[in-house]
DNA sequence: CTGGGGAAGGGGCCC
DNA sequence: TGGGCCCCTTCCCCA
């Protein structure tokens, strides 16, 4: 939702989320745009800050607790949250549209869309900037689409065989191979194959007992998270004034504080985020871009893990298994459902899970997966 | 009811 | 030590 920051507006929502808690309420945006279009285009790499971060207006100080949410029970208490959003690629449509869009960013939507009616194409990344043209009209292409810096060659370059030259300069990766799926560090299912590696000490919390594999995992679980840490006053000096959280540095309360502000915000739907790349890929559910495509079927994802989700679809003996019927699932959610549901095959509890480099003595064979 | 996709958050790793 | 990035997980919604 993107309002005026006026005082009626602000009493408006008010009064409309009273019974919202303050991080559920609706975030108040003030219009940053300018009324016209700029007349030059900006660097196709600079576009996504220039469009989407507030990074020079974000006030630390005095930002509000935001609305995040865009749960249904929501949008139908007030009927101004449009529906969820769903692909754009798919639908040909970005429903995701709060009421108060101005025309500017409905022009800039209908700019996305008109690059990303559906193609036969589907499993070919989104142009990250290929609404500039259509912004634009009237620059060369050339101008729109400044020549790349060298680009890392692609491990696969037959996976890319399919990239346009028009395709996006160089802050637009290619789509991952299917190796890129998998972290350098981690152990694929995929393979069948488990690896145990060396034993490594863990850092234990001795606020709460929770343990990180390395120190920064645990400085961060003590900064951040640990609410057993929280009231070891003796250790903290520095305060929250949202919440009277106190911490021990500086630095952990600027951190903390941001989950308040939420200072990177999308000036779109107004949504704002903690995190820089949360508002990143929550910016691609505007945009429709989806970068990475399944080679199975060609269909595209805005989101990596997503689509590491979907490629379990496409597997005969999935990563989720039950060992009471052997039945496979590609989510865990999926299997707790199947357990919740009552398994009646005899060892059915505990269910079993495969997760990427975890060996599990118990577990049944490794599954035959196909290589991607 | 089940399976799948969209979206978001937390932890781990690397620089 | 902090930030960025990646992966995993979870929740919700929809067909």
């Amino acid at each position: 939702m993107l309002i005026e920051d006026s005082q009626s507006a602000r009493a408006m929502m008010t009064k409309k989320y009273a019974h919202c808690p303050l991080k559920k309420r609706p975030v108040l945006v003030r219009e940053e745009r300018p009324a016209t279009p700029p007349t030059s285009p900006p660097h196709p790499a600079h576009i996504s800050s220039r469009l989407y971060f507030d990074y020079n207006h974000c006030d630390m100080e005095n930002d509000e607790p935001e609305n995040l949410s865009t749960k249904p029970e929501d949008l139908s208490k007030t009927g101004n949250y449009p529906k969820k959003a769903s692909s754009p690629i798919a639908t040909a449509s970005i429903k995701m549209e709060p009421r108060e869009w101005s025309q500017q960013q409905i022009d800039y939507l209908a700019a996305c869309r008109a690059r990303l009616e559906p193609t036969t194409e589907l499993a070919r990344p989104t142009p990250q900037y290929a609404y500039l043209p259509t912004l634009y009209p009237g620059y060369p292409l050339e101008e729109l689409y400044p020549a790349a810096p060298v680009l890392s060659p692609p491990a696969h370059p037959q996976l890319y065989s399919h990239y346009s030259p028009a395709s996006p300069p160089s802050s637009c990766s290619p789509p991952p191979c299917p190796e890129d799926l998998r972290s350098p560090g981690s152990v694929s299912s995929d393979s069948g194959v488990s690896v145990t590696a060396p034993r490594r000490p863990r850092y234990q919390c001795p606020d709460c007992a929770k343990s990180y594999s390395t120190y920064s995992g645990l400085s961060k679980h003590q900064q951040y998270h640990c609410a057993a840490a929280e009231g070891s006053l003796a250790r903290k000096s520095f305060s929250c004034k949202y919440c009277a959280k106190v911490y021990t540095s500086l630095g952990a309360l600027k951190m903390h504080i941001r989950t308040h502000t939420l200072p990177c915000k999308c000036h779109l739907c107004g949504k704002a985020f903690s995190r820089p790349w949360l508002l990143q890929g929550h910016i691609r559910t505007h945009t429709g871009e989806k970068p990475f495509s399944c080679h199975h079927c060609r269909r595209a994802f805005a989101d990596r893990s997503n689509l590491r989700a979907h490629l379990q679809t496409h597997s005969d003996v999935k990563k989720y298994s039950c060992s009471g019927c052997g039945k496979t699932f590609s989510r865990m959610s999926l299997l707790s459902k199947h357990l919740e549901g009552g398994c009646v095959a005899p060892g059915s509890s505990p269910y079993e899970y495969r997760p990427e480099g975890h060996a599990h003595q118990n577990l049944v064979p490794p599954p035959t997966v196909h290589a991607y």
